[in-house]
DNA sequence: TCTGGGGTCCTCTTTCTC
DNA sequence: TCTGGAGAAAGAGGACCC
């Protein structure tokens, strides 16, 4: 979907539409919180996904600001899913505002049947979507990001070389900030430049996997299935204070709040966890873990916020502390 | 001075068990 | 009894995704 937060907003308050808004944490510039989704029209003042609230507000101060309405996202999501399925019956969920669909034993012309995907979301839900073709899931990302908003791009094998070699390799899924900037350092800017590094070199750099993976995806080769179902593999609540807490109470407080969301989760769920991890990042933003095992699957509060005090009372709490985090993994299936 | 929240996966180190 | 190794599990940190 083409900036989706901000083109729910825009929908459903016409008033906005035109404008820069930014969709992002309690909606309160001044407030702690970074920018969820941002209008192409708030894009062009250079607000972008993550970037601090107040580092929005400052280089657009007339935008309007939003709070994220997840319920309702989630809710127009589930619409837009469920018109994909239609399509076929074979979707990968990437997130809310992305599916990939593999249409290969539809039959029907693939450029066909994106412009029907297009204009069924446009006169049932009021949004447009960016959509890519292509043999496989690497190919079809780039390519759906090729030409936003309101795209439609067709990229084959034969067009690796001249339409996705020269793009940085930023581009790339798994390539993110740290792995652009030592690839950088390598003198390795594009895609193209990186297909033609000897995997042995990749792998010295990066390590056997994600060596491999890095020389498959720069010559345009994915062979990873798409994933129809999955169970999640743990459930976690954190939470930024908007100031930095010294008090131990006030953490303790917070740590307990925060388990009793996670059990009230998984129970929801139907499942037990056995390992309960406490996530603490400081004012200089040093971030630290600590986990606990327990001896069996539980799904008791008194018992998990036991192993998550435990957890907490390991750490050193010399500094101040932004934020607290609690996480549940290790699940089975409660019968 | 600023840097969310919900996840996944990978790597390295430590600890335990045989 | 001591030592060492292999392999699994646990713990911690970090990169990345939306």
């Amino acid at each position: 979907m083409d900036a989706f937060f901000a083109s729910v907003e825009q929908k459903r308050r016409p008033e906005l539409v035109g404008k820069p808004v930014v969709i992002g944490g309690e909606g309160d510039p001044t407030r702690r919180g970074v920018v969820s989704t941002a209008s192409y029209e708030a894009r062009k003042f250079g607000i972008h996904s993550a970037m601090p609230l107040r580092t929005a507000y400052k280089l657009c101060p007339r935008a309007i600001f939003l709070p994220v309405d997840y319920k309702e996202y989630s809710r127009i999501s589930g619409k837009i899913k469920a018109i994909l399925s239609e399509f076929s019956p074979i979707m990968e969920d990437v997130g809310i505002d992305e599916a990939f669909l593999d249409i290969s034993e539809s039959g029907k012309a693939p450029q066909e049947m994106a412009r029907e995907i297009k204009k069924k979301i446009e006169d049932e839900i009021g949004l447009s979507c960016s959509i890519g073709i292509a043999p496989n899931k690497l190919l079809a990302k780039i390519a759906s990001d090729m030409q936003k908003p309101d795209g439609l791009t067709i990229l084959s094998e034969e067009d690796v070389e001249s339409r996705i070699w020269p793009l940085p390799v930023r581009k790339l899924w798994g390539v993110g900030p740290k792995t652009e900037a030592y690839l950088n350092g390598l003198g390795i800017t594009t895609i193209g430049e990186l297909a033609a590094v000897p995997v042995e070199e990749l792998f010295s750099h990066f390590g056997k996997s994600y060596g491999q993976y890095l020389h498959e995806a720069s010559q345009g080769v994915d062979e990873s299935p798409l994933v129809t179902h999955w169970e999640p593999k743990s459930v976690s609540r954190e939470t930024t204070f908007q100031a930095d807490v010294g008090k131990w109470q006030v953490l303790a407080k917070t740590v307990a709040e925060l388990t009793r969301e996670v059990v009230d989760d998984i129970g929801g769920r139907g499942c037990k966890c056995r390992t309960v991890t406490v996530k603490i990042r400081f004012n200089d933003f040093k971030t630290l873990t600590r986990a606990k095992t327990l001896a069996g699957h539980s799904d008791s509060l008194e018992e998990i916020r036991r192993a998550a005090f435990e957890c907490l009372n390991r750490f050193e709490l010399k500094k101040k502390v932004r934020l607290v985090g609690v996480r549940l993994s290790g699940f089975r299936a409660e019968k």
